[in-house]
DNA sequence: TTGTTATATCAACATTTCTTGATGGAGCTA
DNA sequence: TAGCTCCATCAAGAAATGTTGATATAACAA
């Protein structure tokens, strides 16, 4: 049954579309050396906060990231796991090697 | 200058667009272990000509496959450099260890 | 030549995605 | 209390994306 498989491609294909945009790249990148709030978001990357929002959310929903509510504030933070999940993903798509040559003809 | 920074993102978003969609995921996992012409692909995911080619096309303006023409076929082959190159562009992604806590406050 | 195969491209349409500006709520602060 | 800050969400519109069916072209076969 090809069910496990297609979903696993599910699975990456969500993430690569959360990844597949700059502004939530730059949010990923700002991300990385530790948590940071929605406001200290806005003026490092100089975006609207509702525009901020929007990519906040989509990140959290591929689980991506995750936000904790303190005070007025929201933190977010990168999930290792979901990162380290797509790039064994990646892998599992490159080449096997040596990529063979097509033998004589195709279509039967 | 982030000019550099921004372009690679640039580049990062564009190959994770590319990998965002479950049919052009299956097309590269039946690139794999080799090349396959157009006809074979339209047999193997069972989907519309158009749609393939639609989706190939997509593939290879991210530079990840490339093709060939041989009399009536179209082959399509993985280009492994680009996938390396977005292993590479995930890894560099990933959070930095120890994920720093963030010390008091925020916002100044 | 005529007909068939393999493929790309186009037009039309539906769906999704992203941006902006407005609204509202929760938590401070005075 | 009143006012402010931080944030999520909504509505509306623009732009991008993906699907389908039709058409065009090149290569081959008869």
């Amino acid at each position: 049954m090809t069910t496990s498989l297609a979903s696993s491609r599910q699975r990456t294909a969500a993430l690569a579309h959360a990844l597949s945009d700059e502004t939530r790249l730059e949010i990923i990148e700002a991300l990385r050396h530790g948590e940071r709030c929605v406001c200290d978001l806005v003026t490092d990357l100089d975006a609207a906060q509702s525009r901020l929002s929007f990519h906040l959310r989509v990140l959290r929903e591929a689980g991506l990231v995750t936000d904790r509510r303190e005070g007025r504030w929201s933190f977010y933070t990168l999930v290792p796991q979901a990162m380290t999940e797509f790039h064994d993903a990646v892998v599992s798509l490159r080449p096997s090697h040596p990529l063979p040559v097509l033998g004589g003809g195709c279509c039967g």
